[in-house]
DNA sequence: AGAGTGTTCTGGATCGATACAGAGGAGCGG
DNA sequence: CCGCTCCTCTGTATCGATCCAGAACACTCT
């Protein structure tokens, strides 16, 4: 049988609140009380009081849970992802708390949600998930604090958002391509269907993408090209089936492999657009000169390949998660964080060849 | 006021167990009034059992605590460590259970053994940890069923091994070095004394190292060395201030600056190695034929860079020490897990040049 | 009809702590 | 010596569920 405070009471012969005062709020007993009382819990094996049955009383629970659309081990693989999880620890660490990854398959979205409603936390940061998904909903039953870099319209007031503006950052990406002159273009991205097919899908109006980044991020690219005079109807967007760099080979080869070859290839991530970069050094095609390859995200390899990319820092994105879940502001205009993006110009794109 | 088993007890005119029974226990009753239960729970926001209350009763919580040495962020940018976290990961969510990452600042003591006497969950996978640190005591403390990679000389039948023979697989690496003739070794490790030196310290004998992994592994090399008649005495053991790259470059320059030039450095692991490499490609040398570089690990980037190291499987480690956690074996022996190793040799290791 | 077997539902005890109002005594100023 | 405050400590209610023994009732079998 587990020692508990009444064990310890008992043994010192106080009553159980005063064993509870010695641990979590030393003013009110004497010291040389509190130490009688750890000397004896000490002697009984008494770890201190027991964390479930504090966080009931408490009603709080010291964690906060982290969902991803894939398997966790995704969660550890994607550099981006990487990069948001060590910006939620650092704010959770501020805050002694814990970071708890809350499981998500996509497929068994009964498991997925009843992941979300066991789950021991005090609030929810939402990496990505897809507009529809019910563990959403569950979040949202569960009255917790929640923040999301999506804005969704069921949302009640408990959900804050941190993100930034998608379609404004892709659509200053869609004008530098369009002043270089490029007018054959691909857009290669996940989640462009809600099934999952590998090569081009046809997409109509940026209304018709599932999946809210991925949706308003093409929303951008078809505004700066329309505005360019770029018929988006000869703009061929090709779906990955997963936001992989691998995906992204397979997805550009779609693009590369017919004629006429598009002049630039803008891809909605930067571990996609490393895929593209893969795919045109398979094909002996250089980067820059003969196809255009742009990323999102700059993640940390970005700089290496020289790939130009939207900048978007995942650790901030994070950090104000965190911090916002941790302590969320009365006021309501600080449950909307908008993080700054910025194009950064490099060596993948160039003014497009004349043939 | 949040709904609770009782508000929808009232409502539907039922008792609380009924309506527990309803979301736990489908079998016990009718599924008309499961239906009707779960129709005003939804009428009136309740969202199913809360799960801190559950945990408390149920004794389950749901979620395996996993203990870092560094900072949360460092989880995440070692890639041995989040190799090891994506096992777990897979271990964890076959049995529904999440992943809570403790922080574990090893500055502050205090608030390191507060986190882990707080962290709601059923056991602690502990990833890597000085053998002295308060808060393994607060593990056996808890009582709670752990897994750790080293040995300590305090544990209790609590605790489970899951980890490989690391002098063995050294001591197999040691006997490549000096198969191929190496005499004059540096040998580059972070841990190895209790200080944070940065450079060169003396390690008379293995035992002396105050680190578990970084002990056996300097006992390894100890004895291979010894073994063919390589005076340790003439072995220079450097100190890295952590495990990282960078710390990594900077603990070889220590080497590779003074004369005579030891012809072989063994890193004690592969990120510290990728160091050495750099350090070597700084000063124009080339690893294998100036001077044979040694890793431990086999992280994915050693293979591109030709690194020779020793195998152990990050994952599998993980895998088996969540397996563990969530299902104790009944029987002593299944508590121990030995994983194995094995040498991989690659371009970065070469006989030594006659000089 | 009576005994036996299920099925469905109930009530109270319990998990292990914390919150809060208040009791008792010491010290102090008037 | 009274009244006051301050410091320690106590006792009970409570957090929100689950467990378990058993009640109530319908149904089958002899």
């Amino acid at each position: 049988m587990r020692p508990t405070l009444r064990t310890v009471a008992d043994a010192v012969g106080v009553s159980r609140s005063t064993v509870s005062n010695a641990y979590s709020r030393p003013d009110q007993l004497s010291p040389d009380l509190r130490e009688k009382i750890f000397e004896a819990a000490r002697r009984l094996g008494y770890a201190g009081p027991d964390p479930a049955a504090r966080s009931l009383r408490r009603g709080r629970v010291g964690a906060i849970g982290v969902l991803f659309t894939a398997s966790l081990s995704y969660a550890f693989t994607d550099p981006y992802a990487v990069q948001y999880l060590r910006g939620v620890a650092e704010s959770a660490q501020r805050e002694e708390s814990g970071l708890l990854l809350v499981p998500q398959s996509l497929d068994d979205e009964a498991t997925a949600v009843d992941a979300v409603r066991n789950a021991v936390v005090d609030g929810f940061a939402i990496f990505c998930m897809p507009d529809w998904h019910p563990s959403l909903d569950a979040i949202q039953a569960r009255g917790l604090p929640a923040v999301s870099g999506q804005r969704r319209p069921g949302d009640g007031p408990g959900t804050m958002f941190v993100g930034i503006d998608e379609a404004a950052a892709t659509r200053v990406a869609g004008e530098h391509l369009a002043r270089l002159g490029h007018r054959r273009i691909a857009v290669v991205g996940d989640y462009l269907t809600a099934d999952e097919v590998d090569g081009p899908v046809p997409v109509s109006k940026p209304d018709d993408v599932p999946y809210f980044s991925s949706r308003e991020r093409v929303r951008g690219y078809h505004e700066a090209f329309t505005a360019a005079g770029i018929d988006w109807a000869g703009v061929t967007t090709i779906n990955a089936t997963v936001n992989s760099r691998e995906a992204g080979a397979v997805a550009a080869a779609h693009a590369l492999d017919r004629a006429p070859r598009p002049t630039a290839i803008a891809a909605l991530s930067d571990v996609l657009a490393l895929g593209v970069l893969d795919a045109l050094a398979a094909r002996g095609l250089r980067p820059g000169l003969d196809v255009s390859v742009l990323g999102f995200d700059d993640i940390p390899e970005s700089a290496t390949r020289s790939l130009t990319t939207v900048r978007q820092s995942a650790v901030e994105r994070g950090r104000a998660s965190g911090r916002l879940l941790l302590d969320p502001p009365q006021d309501p205009a600080g449950r909307q964080v908008v993080l700054p993006t910025e194009l950064v110009v490099r060596a993948s794109t160039a003014p497009a060849s004349k043939e």
